[in-house]
DNA sequence: CGGCGAGGTTACCGAAGGGTAACTTCGCCG
DNA sequence: CGGCGAAGTTACCCTTCGGTAACCTCGCCG
């Protein structure tokens, strides 16, 4: 009817809207019809865009993970020492979460571990954030896989405290994401013994 | 045909047979079809033990964090300081994983979280074991809160660890659950400041 | 040995979903 | 203004899926 858009910004706006759904109810729950829907326009409308659901939904991925991914590395480059940047990296972690919730969604939640394909879109991903993390951990003697283990651990503490995070506080951001964010840097950094009372 | 079973007998196995294409596929991926074509029965057996498919699915996930709940307590259990309870607990955890991967991708990547009903389960299991944490913590004047926090990341520590783990390890389960264990509650204990080469 | 009830099956319904073919409408450019 | 290509729609196909009604069959108990 009225609202005609060039490709390449429908494009875009398939994206978002496709983010959205995705998160909402998964890969498997989403129908590109409601995806068109939302959308304001039909299916073959995606259908020009996208290949398939699955081209579509690896696109999503694929676009928002490089969207966190920029953000982090921007964020770490800033920090001169290594503690500074576990923590500057943190931060940006935890405030792109909150901007962005239905990025986390459609990155850890969405069904993504169960699909060959999906799942090597967030593994490289997390692969990524693995290494860079590696090579912030100085400690002299450690083999690489041992470093490798200890930078996972460091990321399933950002996943799942975001998690948690975001469950808890739907409108009321208790802890700012800085403030999250230097409590659990302290954790990484220090350990449970390392921490003491304020 | 040849195999009839008493009730209760044939409600454990769907359970199990359950448990094992819901974590192949998810919860929208796995049809009740299925199910019952690998069990062996028909779809209407199925519906005789279970009201729906919703409520197979939340049976499953309760069966399987009771399980797990209750190995992690008798392993805490077993031991006397809190840093050895750390270590016995996810010692406890990855045995679990390793013996029963299914049971994993069950509690934490079938589309568990994008479902209310479904995650309620599953935020209670972890819940319960961020709590059992929380009263290891044992340093003086921390609040409930920060507590809680540092307990949340525990978790997620042998969350994010055991996928990464069990997405290598294919069959060559390169560190064993021991030892893994022994170096992720180092990392939980003592931060990475604490690490030491060995 | 006969029947009765638990355990199990066949066959079906209606809805929803991925994907496509054929047709229409807008707007820009000569 | 006229037509041509990009943008979008209608209407449809075929499959799968959750769920159910009606029927069958085995084995045990009197």
């Amino acid at each position: 009817m009225s609202n005609r858009l060039p490709a390449a910004e429908r494009h875009r706006q398939l994206l978002d809207v496709a983010l959205v759904e995705f998160a909402r109810d998964g890969f498997r729950g989403t129908s590109m019809n409601r995806i068109a829907e939302a959308a304001g326009v039909t299916k073959p409308v995606l259908y020009q865009h996208f290949a398939s659901k699955r081209a579509l939904f690896g696109a999503v991925l694929a676009d928002v993970g490089e969207r966190l991914a920029a953000e982090i590395v921007e964020a770490t480059a800033l920090a001169t020492t290594p503690r500074a940047q576990v923590a500057g990296g943190f931060a940006a972690y935890f405030a792109f979460m909150a901007r962005n919730r239905d990025a986390f969604f459609v990155l850890f939640g969405a069904g993504t571990s169960r699909d060959d394909e999906f799942a090597a879109i967030v593994r490289r991903f997390e692969s990524d954030m693995a290494d860079t993390i590696a090579d912030l951990i100085v400690i002299e003697g450690l083999s690489p896989g041992h470093r490798r283990l200890l930078a996972q651990g460091i990321v399933g503490i950002a996943e799942v405290t975001s998690r948690n995070w975001l469950r808890s506080a739907d409108a009321a951001l208790d802890p700012s994401p800085d403030a999250l964010a230097a409590q659990v840097a302290t954790l990484a950094w220090s350990g449970l013994r390392g921490i003491e009372a304020p």
